[in-house]
This record gives structure tokens, C-alpha cells and sequence, in this order.
RNA sequence: GGAGAGUUGGCUGAGUGGUCGAAGGCGCACGAUUGGAAAUCGUGUUUGCGUGAUGAGCGCAACUAGGGUUCAAAUCCCUAACUCUCCGCCA
């Protein structure tokens, strides 16, 4: 969400920059915004008259005057104020949900373009394999050598689920043991575990809601979202608490299953772990003081991006240009996999930098060292999505005959398994 | 699922219709005292909105949330959420 003051004071300059990543205009805003904070300065000036006035009524009634013609016109004001206090409630919805519907603002520094042939390379890590073979995508492996099984969770749930079997559902596990131990031994995160499953007001906190309704699957007889991401819980963690500084910066990561309707996915990435309905991830998300963010940021991209080198698998990180950058977001990195069945790379990890963007939203503040109370700065990214890690991996460490190999540093969390 | 109790400021805890943003205590900050510290004493200690210059001041709001009664609600009524206790059920 947007500072409403930041916008009223310099509404043109803003508007220039939201429109490097799509046309809004802030006219109707504006408007209500003046309409709303007349009606406040009238209606507060009748609640003001109307509190001195009340004071009166019991000094006279100990004094055994009449009151009724006091009370009359008290009540005259009374009615008139509750005529007001609607309608700016009116306004008050009207303008949050105008303000909640808006995109943040994008880093001025970052690429501006429309969409993602604009994103900028900012570096390549590993050689590309060359196969003195034919490699199979990650579906056919996994799936002639039990692995992974479409058919029966099809059966069971539908189309874009999956289902890890034996040694696949091991893997699996493995990468989650060994993404987790990474962040938290070696990065300095603390381990969370958290609901899968929110309410409405932690989905607004971090900007899926209202806007993105159809992207969730929503629990509907109690109101409660599967989540698309643990960000939504992590970050919601300190909504509408005052942090103290010696709470800042805080390192969170989670291991969760992520829900996603891929709403308007229909026939793209249909086959394999590429895009599903459910996926497991392990994300990281900080909350840091504003002046720390963009350095923030550039750490916690190297920390997902360690995952990816010590896997030995390579990759590249891009920029998101102002086109393609998410709703919430002021900056954005994605790591991008090398996946040999696409003959390209693909994202695996998205990182971001959302500035004071979900704060304003989930009402998450701190309180600086002059003792001013201050928004903190959001950030987040996966480290990593596990499927399509797990997809990178086979496909990657495939062999001639059909087997994997197992990464050395996996080796441990495999029980020492060489090939699967 | 059934029955009951509760939710007040950073914490604790008073307050059952009017002068209550809210006593007292704890904590915290600053000052006095001290060679220094503890103890003690004093002062201060929420957030949001509106109006000002992102100042001072002034005004308005907030006692879990939303609605209602009333001239007036922390206080009365209704609904919801959450917490606790007992019973039932369950992993």
C-alpha cells in the first residue's frame, strides 16, 4: 500500500512511476481523498461542540436545572453526527479499496520495459552440462524409474498434482532437509513452522488480496486461504506489532506446501513439477530496517543462490524490468535454473524487495533509535522452490542408462545413496 | 460438539453509564542523590486521524472486532474472533 500522504503531496511524480508498469491513474483517489478529510474536519468540529456540551449535563442536573432543552438540541447534533460517521466510513472503504488495488512503485533504478524480454541478465554460475546423449525431460526419468507417480495423483486429486513415491519422495525430502539446515546454520535464519493455511487479513498483509482472489484456493466455509507461499504467514507473524530495534533485522525461513489455482495457466507447463497446484518451497523472508533493504537484498539473493552452486547445478540471475515485476514488489531478482528438457533456463527462485510496501499493509512498524515509530522494509524469495529443484536435478544429473546421481553434498540426507 | 469464565496501556491490575486515554503497581527513559553503583526521591512514559511546515499547538478517535441502545458507553444489549476450565470426541 501507498503513503496516501506521499501521494497527495506529489501525485504527478508517482504517477509517472507507476505508470512504467501499467497505466493508473490517481484522479479518483485524489478526489475522494479531499472529500473525505472535508467531511472530517466538519464532522469533528460538531463531536467537539458536542463533547463540551455533554459535560454540562450532569453539573446541571446536580444543580436540578432543567435539561431538556439541552438534551433536545444534543440530540439533534447527535443525529447529524451519525449522518456524517457513515458516509466517511463510505469513504473510508471506498479509498482503502482503491489504495489496496494499487501496485507498489518500482525501484527508479531498476530496467524499465514490458514485459520479460526486457529483464536484464546480472550473471550466469555453472557450465551448462552437454549430454553425449540423448537427456530425457525430468517426468520420464522420474517416472520409469518410480520416482514420481502423475497418473495416480491425477486419480486421487486431479490434473497439475503430483506425487513423490520411494526413493523421489526421498529426494524430495532430502532437498528440504538440506535447503533448511543451509539457512539456518549457515545463514542465520531462524526455522519456522507455520499454518498452511491464513486468514483473510494476512493474505491483504502481504498483497495476494483483493486483487488476486482467483490466483488462491480459498477455504469457504470459514473464510481461511491455503497459502500460495509461506511468505504470507511469515511475514504476517509481526502484523500490527511495534518491533523494537534489537528485533530487526529478522531472518525467517519455512519449509511449506504452496497452493496456487494457476488460474489462466491452462495448457502451459502441463507436464512434470513445472507449475502445480501444490508445490513444496522453502522461502526465506526479512524484515529489516529501510535504510538496510537493497543491501538486504542482494544477501539473501547469494543465500538462495548458494543453494544452486552447492548443488552444482547452473544458473543465472536476472533483473525484473518495471513490466515484469510482481504487484507487491519494488525490486526483484529471479535465479533461473537451467533446465535441459526447455532447452532454458527457468525460474526457480524469486527475490524481492517490497520496501515498506507489505508494512503499510500488515501494519508491521519499528521503533527507530530518535524513538520515531517507522515502518520496516519486507523482503522475500525462495530458497528454493523444491520441484522444480528437484526437476533441475534429475534432469541435470541424469545418466545414459536412466539413473541419477546424487549431488555430494545430498549424499548425507540420502543415506549415502550414490545413484536413484 | 455441550457447559461455563474471560479479553482494559510494554506487563500487571482497578474501574458497572457522564469530569476516564483510563487509578495503583511493575518495567522503561531522564533528572536529583553518590567517588561510582544499588536503594531512594522527582519528572516523564500509547497509537492513529484531521489541521499546521513531516515542528509546536489545537481538535477527534481508540479499553479484542463489528453492530445496537442512549444526549452520553471501558461500563448496558447483540454478533463474531480469540484465550482458559470442565465434559464428549479425536491424532
Amino acid at each position: 500500500m501507498l503513503d496516501i500522504k506521499r501521494i497527495r503531496k506529489e501525485p504527478e511524480k508517482i504517477e509517472m512511476l507507476l505508470n512504467r508498469r501499467e497505466k493508473i491513474s490517481l484522479d479518483r483517489l485524489l478526489e475522494l481523498d479531499e472529500k473525505r478529510r472535508n467531511l472530517i474536519s466538519t464532522s469533528e468540529s460538531i463531536k467537539a461542540q458536542q463533547n463540551a456540551e455533554s459535560k454540562q449535563i450532569p453539573i446541571l442536573k446536580k444543580e436540578g436545572r432543567d435539561t431538556g432543552a439541552i438534551l433536545a438540541e444534543m440530540k439533534k447534533l447527535s443525529a447529524q453526527m451519525k449522518e456524517y460517521n457513515d458516509e466517511i466510513a463510505q469513504l473510508d472503504t471506498d479509498l482503502s479499496q482503491i489504495l489496496l488495488g494499487i501496485p507498489n512503485i518500482p525501484n527508479e533504478d531498476i530496467p524499465i520495459g514490458k514485459d520479460e524480454q526486457d529483464n536484464v541478465e546480472r550473471r550466469k554460475v555453472g557450465e551448462v552440462r552437454k549430454f553425449d546423449f540423448e537427456p530425457l525431460a525430468h517426468w520420464d526419468i522420474a517416472v520409469n524409474s518410480g520416482l514420481l507417480d502423475f497418473e495416480r495423483a491425477a486419480k486421487i486429486s486431479g490434473a497439475r498434482f503430483s506425487m513423490f513415491t520411494g526413493n523421489g519422495a526421498k529426494l524430495e525430502r532430502a532437498l528440504i532437509n538440506f535447503m533448511l539446515e543451509l539457512h539456518t546454520r549457515s545463514h542465520g535464519y531462524t526455522e519456522i513452522s507455520p499454518p498452511f493455511m491464513v486468514n483473510r487479513q494476512s493474505m491483504v498483509g502481504t498483497g495476494q488480496l483483493p486483487k488476486f482472489e482467483e490466483d488462491a484456493f480459498h477455504i469457504t466455509n470459514n473464510d481461511y486461504f491455503m497459502i500460495p507461499t509461506a511468505e504470507v504467514p511469515l511475514t504476517n507473524i509481526y502484523r500490527d506489532e511495534i518491533l523494537d530495534l534489537d528485533q530487526i533485522p529478522a531472518y525467517l525461513t519455512a519449509y511449506t506446501p504452496c497452493f496456487r489455482a494457476e488460474a489462466g495457466s491452462a495448457g502451459r507447463d502441463t507436464r512434470g513439477l513445472i507449475r502445480n497446484h501444490q508445490f513444496d518451497k522453502v522461502e526465506l523472508v526479512k524484515l529489516v530496517h529501510p535504510d538496510m533493504s537493497y543491501n538486504e537484498l542482494e544477501s539473501l539473493t547469494k543465500n538462495a543462490e548458494e543453494v544452486l552452486k552447492l548443488l552444482e547445478i547452473p544458473y543465472r540471475v536476472v533483473e525484473l524490468c518495471t513490466g515484469d515485476i510482481g504487484f507487491s514488489s519494488a525490486k526483484t531478482y529471479d535465479i533461473e535454473v537451467w533446465m535441459p528438457s526447455y532447452d532454458r533456463y527457468v525460474e526457480i527462485s524469486s527475490c524481492s524487495n517490497f520496501e515498506d510496501f507489505q508494512a503499510r499493509r500488515a501494519n508491521i512498524r519499528f521503533r527507530d533509535s530518535d524513538e520515531q515509530v517507522k515502518f520496516v522494509h519486507t523482503l522475500n524469495g525462495s530458497a528454493l522452490a523444491v520441484g522444480r529443484t528437484f526437476a533441475a536435478l534429475l534432469e541435470n544429473y541424469q545418466n545414459k542408462n536412466g539413473s541419477v546421481t546424487i549431488p555430494e553434498v545430498l549424499k548425507p540426507y540420502m543415506g549415502d545413496l550414490e545413484t536413484i
